[in-house]
DNA sequence: AATGAATGAGGATTCATTCAT
DNA sequence: CATGAATGAATCCTCATTCAT
């Protein structure tokens, strides 16, 4: 009866078969999450969206709950493993700050569902029990970036005489921000969104 | 609705819609909608709150949605006021942009519930029939910023080369966000956060 | 507090003071009672049509209940009075029965609002609790029109290959039921109606 | 609204419109709302009629107000039919016009609920949005009518010293009215009853 | 895998009524 | 006489969830 999602087999009982059903309706449910809200997503929507009825979906998952669970374990694993693997690779300080947010690009531009479903519950989750993960990888993946951004200023690659916690919030929330915007295929793609952020970053806006 | 009918009309809207109550209970409306979310406050939480029952809040407000344009207008109104004085008063381009900036930091210290419920719900409102005040004022905001970044490039101050609507939006999304984790008397004040996301802006992290 | 409301005296204690605005509540709510019916009718509405708030309204009635009742009381009581009398005068049955379609169309014409009313509200009040008199005064009212049909067929004045009852109710029910498209001061004014139904249901449609 | 979405759409509206269950609901539905009146059917004195919570209702049906439209556009469009088709078999204008009231006290013997709800509501329905097919198929229904007492003047067959409008409202009320107090398998069928109504109409009460 | 009927716990709103001022 | 604030019960409706088929 209760799914277990305990890491380690990532993957259900049932292989393949359900499989595919299976992220067909989290892909949805991902979908509707992101663009209004957890909460404001009915079982029914998605049910109806998928061209079911809203009781069959428990066949697949025993929860809305559990959809935003392996929606958002999926979503914020694999971000720490990929900026966990930015830092190992050992380039500069610069040179790491600026591939995480080329990273973080790529993710909007990769998943803005899950991006965006993050950026809208995850204050809210933290505080609901089952949720600690939320906050427990939000902690590593922020340590990640204090700690490039603490390199970089004890090798003078980045100016002391602002707040490091600030600065770090400050490019955080733009990066991220950014999804509720950024459009596939517009005007901006999200390699010279992050050329261009960068260079904001690093230079400012007054210098040339 | 059925708001005059007294014959004279001498009052109604001036001093049933501005009483010592109606504020109170508007002031912890505000606090609910920001922290949990317009859809996860119940009329009845904020009646907990107020000490009164759910039902008696409609003496007060004709329905929830009514507190929620009533919070987004006078919030609205006055932040597009705000920023209109602002460039009226013509300095140069970088002394607006700062002034803008700082503002918004005044705002967020002085009305965070305010901010923060403008930050949470304005992208579902812009779809609500009844909230299109919203997308407008927000657009004229806009206009004002735009306007001011814009001549800051005529004029030289402000470099080129980066998309004028992505540097809107970084700023705006990282000035805006701070909301979430500002708090009044810690160790940032909101005037040493202007300070910081003033200078990070025009210098950039790299340069001293 | 309880208003009495037992007859003998009729009118409150407190004789022509109160009595205007009284009267005048009583007016709006008989007009809207009998336009949108009783239980549709809040007493909200009342007081916004009189320019008070609902609560002042407990100052002339004891309850919305008590201001139906009162209305009806009085119209049936008035009803029957006149018909009584109408009976008493002693003119052969068909002339009686003439004169009490008359009365009723007078009475349409005078206080449209308590037939209608009485006509909307009527089945539903038989069935409740303290409004015993309405059931007992239709049925004094229906003894007398019952008692002139059987008066004229005995006299040969009416024929007698109709069931009374259903002649009887066939009568009613179309002369009332003109309260819900009459209108004063139309094309066709209340007495014409009298001479019209009259001369229908005597001579019927086929005959000159 | 989201009514197919199904794909195919290969049914609801035929299957999920006319399923058992909603049958008996909707019968269960009219009664009351004939009984009590619409306003004064809670939704849960339907579904604890019916055996299930309230809630349940809305499985089969969108709204309260969803059960009164099905209902009065069957009745209606029903009787639209019954009548148009009468005329149409081009009989002389008293032989329409007594089955025109034939057939009305077939529905009344039939569906006396609908014929109730009409009679109860239509007054109140004909000022509320959405429910101008109301008023429509009323207007069409009193088209048939009053075409019918229009013929029979014109061929002699009818007197003309009687207002057209006041007779055909005359006939209407007495006749629908009757739904109020006609018991099925009482001491009049709903036959003689027709029958007796004919025979007063045409002939009158005076004569034989 | 899916349906369709039902549950039960709320949630916003309405409204007659009370009462201190 | 009237106000303005509040009550408390009822009302329509929503929605995650269950379960027999």
């Amino acid at each position: 009866m209760a799914e277990t999602k305990t890491g380690g087999g990532r993957r259900r009982r049932t292989s393949a078969a359900s499989s595919a059903r299976r992220s067909e309706l989290l892909a949805i449910a991902a979908e509707m999450f992101a663009t209004r809200g957890y909460a404001q997503t009915t079982v029914r929507d998605i049910a109806d969206e998928a061209g079911i009825l809203s009781g069959s979906l428990y066949h697949h998952f025993s929860s809305k709950e559990a959809m935003l669970t392996e929606l958002l374990q999926d979503f914020l694993g694999g971000l720490r493993e990929r900026f966990v693997r930015i830092v190992e690779e050992g380039d500069s300080p610069k040179e790491i700050l600026d591939s995480l947010i080329r990273s973080s690009f790529d993710a909007i531009h990769e998943t803005p569902h899950a991006v965006a479903l993050y950026q809208k519950e995850s204050s809210y989750l933290a505080t609901v029990a089952g949720f600690d993960f939320v906050a427990e990888t939000s902690r590593d993946i922020e340590g990640v970036w204090l700690g490039v951004l603490d390199a970089g200023r004890m090798a003078g690659a980045f100016r002391k005489d602002l707040d490091r916690d600030l600065v770090y919030r400050c490019i955080r929330d733009a990066v991220w921000s950014s999804v509720h915007w950024y459009r596939p295929g517009g005007r901006l793609s999200h390699d010279t969104m992050a050329d261009q952020y960068i260079a904001l970053l690093h230079d400012g806006l007054t210098r040339p």
